[in-house]
DNA sequence: ACAAGCAGTTTTTTT
DNA sequence: AACTGCTTGT
C-alpha cells in the first residue's frame, strides 16, 4: 500500500515555471453573451481565472448549466477540450452535459476528455496497465463478480466458516468495499458496520489478502482497484503521473460531495501540475455515504488548495416557494447545520402533498390516475418523475402503469448487466477477451450438465495449468458424464476467438450455443429472459472491439427497463421511474416520492445510527428538491409482510414534525369512474382531512 | 463424492 | 428473484 505522504510528495517534487498569463480574448469577441445568459454568481463561476475553486451549489441553482458555460467559456477563451476534463457522478450526465456544451459552442466541446472516475481511470489503466504487472486486457468485476472471487478464494482456503455465522460473499465484499474506499482496517470496518461478525476478524483480514492476491494473479479488477490502482500508478511512476496532469489544464468535478477518499486524491493528482481545479457541489445533498463519499472533502476544499476561492450559487430557479418551504424545513431537523437557505421568485405554488393511501393498490393507483389527470392537463409524462428508496418500492405502480397503458422508463434497481442470463452471455465473451478470467469460467462450466462447483473448479485448475489460450482441450481425466457439453463449448469459444467478426456476430454467434442452456437452466421463464438477450444485441451495434463492449457494459450499466425506451421511440416520450440516488441531478415539473414510510425512508438498516438517519434526511431532501411545481408524497398505511401478516405503517419520521401550512395532508376518496370531472385541478382530486383507513 | 432439486429465508442505495 | 441449507439421486 502507497501512504498519502508519498503521494503529497510525489506533487511537490514537479518543479514550476511560472508563466505569464495568456492574454484572453476580450469579452466583446466571445460568441456566447456570458453576461446576458447568466445571473451574478453563475458568471462569476464561469469566467473566474485559473487557480483552485470551489463552488457551493444548493439544489436547483443552475449547477449544470453553469458549468457548460464554464467549459464553454475555457474552450472560447482559448483552451484545448482536450486538455479539459470533466469527471460526472453518471455517464449520462457527462454526456448530457458535453451535448449541451457542444452545441453552445457548434461542436468545439465534443472533445472535452471526461465521464466517471472510473470510466476515466480505466482509460488510463488499459494504457499503462503492464506497469502494474497486469495484462491490459485485464477483466473488470463488477460488484457479483467480485462477490463470486471472494467466494472462490473462501472455498479453496481452509477458514472455517461452519459453527457460528460467517458472513456471505456478497457481505464479505461490501466489507472489503468499505475498507479499501474509506481507508481503514477490516476490524474498524466490522466494528461499525458488521459488529455480529467481529469474531471473525482474523480470518476476514486473511481473505481481504487472498482477493487481492487472487485478483492481480488472473488480471482481475474490480471497481475499487480502477481508483486505487491508478492512484498507485501514479505513485509507482511520477513520469506517467507528471505526463497524465500535464494534459490536463482545466478540471472539473461535479457532484464533489460524493467523491470518497480515493476520488480526492485522484484529482489532486491529476490537478499537479496545471493546478486549476473546480469542484462543485452541495453538502446537503450528500447521499453516498454507504461507499465510502466523504462530504469532509468537500468542506475541506479550501484548507486541501491553497489559495483556493470559494464561490455559491444560492438562487433556486427550480422550484416554487412552497416545495423549497418544505426544503428548507427538512434540513433544518439535521443535527449537522447547513447555512444555506433556497430562495426562488416562483412564489407560491401549490402546497406539496402528504398522501396516506390504504395501500400498495391504492397508492400505485392513486399516483397513475393522478398522472393521467395532469397530462390530460397538459403536462408531459417526460416531465413527471415518480422516485422511491428502492429499487423495488415501485412494482406494484409498475404493474399499474402497464394496465393503464403509461410508457415509463426506470432508473436504478436491476441493471440489464446484472440479470442472471446476460451475465451468462458475457462471461462467454469474457473467456474468449481473457482466458485467464477464471470468474467468468466458473460461470460457464457451471451451465454444462453434470459440472458442479467441484467439478467446474477441478476443470479450470487444468485449464490454467495449460498456460494455453487456444481452446483446445488437452489430455484430461475428464468424466463422460460432460466431457461431449465441454467440448461442444471449446468448439464454441474456439471459432468465435478465431472469427475476428464484429461483436454484434460474435454476440450472435453465443447466443446460439446459449439459447438451449438458457432453456434448460431457465426452462420457468425463458421466454422473458430471451428478450434482454434480444436487447443485448441491439446494445453491441454501436461497439467497435469486443473488449468495448464488455467494459461499457460494466462501467455504465444498462437499465434493464431501458428497453421500453427503445420500444416507444417514435411515441411519447415516457414517465420516469427512479430511485432517489439515480434522480440526482434531475428536474421534473411534477415529482412523486412513493413509500415515503418509516422504515424505508428512513431505511431501518439505518435505524440506529446518528450519521446513517442523517444520510436518510439528506435523501428525502434530495427527493424533495428534484420538483419544480408538484410534489406529492404518499405511502401505504397498509403493509404486508409474508410471515408476519398485514402491519400498520407510520409516514417517515422526517415529515412528522413539518407544520400542515408547509406539508397538507390529503385523502383518497374512491368514487364512481363516470363521475369524474374531465379537467379536474390537482387538488380536487384529493381533500384536506384524515387519512383514510 | 458431487450434482441437482426443493424449501425456506432474505433483499438499500451505486460505480 | 436469488441465495443458503437440506435432501435425494446418480
Amino acid at each position: 500500500m502507497w501512504r498519502l505522504g508519498l503521494i503529497k510528495k510525489l506533487f511537490s517534487m514537479s518543479r514550476k515555471f511560472i508563466l505569464t498569463k495568456e492574454e484572453t480574448l476580450p469579452e466583446n469577441r466571445l460568441t456566447i453573451a456570458y453576461r446576458d445568459e447568466l445571473n451574478e454568481q453563475q458568471f462569476q463561476v464561469a469566467t473566474i481565472g485559473n487557480g483552485p475553486v470551489l463552488v457551493v451549489a444548493g439544489a436547483g441553482t443552475g449547477k449544470t448549466r453553469t458549468l457548460i458555460y464554464r467549459v464553454a467559456y475555457l474552450v472560447e477563451t482559448g483552451v484545448a477540450p482536450e486538455h479539459i476534463v470533466l469527471l460526472t457522478f453518471t455517464r449520462r450526465s457527462s454526456n448530457e452535459m458535453l451535448n449541451r456544451a457542444a452545441g453552445l459552442l457548434d461542436g468545439r466541446c465534443k472533445r472535452v476528455r471526461g465521464g466517471t472516475f472510473h470510466a476515466f481511470c480505466l482509460t488510463i489503466l488499459k494504457q499503462y496497465a503492464s506497469k502494474l504487472d497486469y495484462p491490459n486486457n485485464f477483466t473488470i468485476l463488477d460488484a457479483s463478480d467480485a462477490a463470486d472471487v471472494i467466494d472462490v478464494v473462501r472455498s479453496t482456503s481452509s477458514i472455517n466458516t461452519k459453527g457460528k455465522r460467517f458472513p456471505r460473499k456478497g457481505t464479505l465484499q461490501s466489507i472489503f468495499s468499505s475498507v479499501r474506499n474509506k481507508g481503514v482496517a477490516v476490524g474498524q470496518v466490522l466494528e461499525a458496520g458488521y459488529p455480529q461478525f467481529g469474531a471473525f476478524t482474523q480470518e476476514i483480514e486473511l481473505l481481504f489478502e487472498e482477493y487481492s492476491r487472487y485478483k492481480q494473479k488472473h488480471g482481475l479488477m474490480d471497481y475499487d482497484d480502477l481508483l486505487i490502482m491508478t492512484l498507485k500508478l501514479f505513485s509507482k511512476d511520477p513520469a506517467v503521473l507528471f505526463e497524465i496532469a500535464s494534459s490536463c489544464r482545466h478540471v472539473l468535478v461535479d457532484e464533489y460531495q460524493d467523491t470518497n477518499r480515493t476520488q480526492s486524491l485522484i484529482v489532486k493528482a491529476l490537478a499537479s501540475v496545471h493546478g486549476n481545479v473546480m469542484v462543485v457541489g452541495d453538502d446537503a445533498q450528500s447521499i453516498y455515504r454507504f461507499r465510502g463519499a466523504d462530504f469532509k472533502n468537500i468542506i475541506g476544499f479550501p484548507t486541501e488548495y491553497a489559495g483556493s476561492t470559494v464561490l455559491k450559487l444560492e438562487h433556486n430557479y427550480r422550484s416554487t416557494q412552497s416545495i423549497l418551504d418544505l426544503a428548507n424545513h427538512l434540513l433544518s431537523q439535521a443535527k449537522r447545520k447547513f447555512d444555506k437557505q433556497l430562495f426562488t421568485l416562483k412564489e407560491g405554488g401549490d402546497l406539496p402533498g402528504l398522501v396516506p393511501a390504504p395501500d400498495d393498490r391504492f397508492e400505485s393507483r392513486f399516483v397513475s390516475q393522478l398522472i393521467l389527470q395532469l397530462r390530460e392537463q397538459g403536462i408531459a409524462l417526460r416531465e413527471m418523475a415518480v422516485l422511491f428508496r428502492n429499487g423495488h418500492n415501485s412494482f406494484d405502480l409498475e404493474i399499474e402503469l402497464g394496465r393503464k397503458n403509461i410508457p415509463f422508463v426506470k432508473y436504478g434497481g436491476l441493471k440489464l448487466a446484472e440479470a442472471a442470463h446476460i451475465k451468462d452471455v458475457l462471461a462467454y465473451l469474457k473467456v474468449i477477451e481473457n482466458p485467464r478470467d477464471t470468474v467468468a469460467w466458473n460461470r460457464i462450466l457451471q451451465l454444462l450438465e453434470g459440472v458442479g462447483p467441484k467439478t467446474a473448479g477441478q476443470i479450470i485448475e487444468w485449464i490454467e495449468a495449460d498456460q494455453d489460450d487456444s481452446f483446445e482441450l488437452k489430455e484430461r481425466p475428464f468424466s463422460t458424464a460432460y466431457i461431449e457439453s465441454l467440448r461442444a463449448l471449446f468448439v464454441m469459444l474456439r471459432s468465435v476467438k478465431t472469427s475476428e467478426s464484429t461483436p454484434t456476430s460474435q454476440v450472435e454467434a453465443v447466443l446460439a450455443y446459449y439459447l438451449p442452456v438458457l432453456k434448460r437452466v431457465y426452462y420457468e421463464d425463458f421466454q422473458k429472459r430471451e428478450q434482454d438477450l434480444e436487447h443485448l444485441i441491439g446494445l453491441t451495434v454501436s461497439f467497435g472491439k469486443r473488449s468495448e463492449l464488455l467494459d461499457s457494459l460494466v462501467l455504465d450499466p444498462i437499465e434493464l427497463t431501458v428497453i421500453d425506451v427503445e420500444a416507444v421511440k417514435d411515441d411519447e416520450p415516457p414517465l420516469t421511474l427512479s430511485t432517489i440516488h439515480s434522480a440526482k441531478g434531475l428536474e421534473f415539473k411534477v415529482v412523486f416520492i412513493i413509500h415515503a414510510m418509516d422504515g424505508i425512508i428512513p431505511s431501518s438498516y439505518s435505524v440506529g445510527d446518528d450519521e446513517s438517519i442523517e444520510e436518510e434526511l439528506r435523501l428525502l431532501y434530495v427527493a424533495v428538491t428534484r420538483a419544480a411545481d408538484h410534489l406529492y408524497i404518499s405511502y401505504p398505511s397498509l403493509q404486508y409482510r409474508r410471515y408476519d401478516g398485514q402491519y400498520f405503517t407510520q409516514p417517515s419520521r422526517f415529515l412528522e414534525s413539518v407544520p400542515e401550512d408547509i406539508l397538507e395532508l390529503c385523502s383518497l376518496v374512491e368514487q364512481d369512474p363516470v363521475e369524474l370531472p374531465s379537467h379536474p385541478a390537482p387538488n380536487q382530486l384529493t381533500s384536506s382531512g384524515t387519512p383514510n383507513q
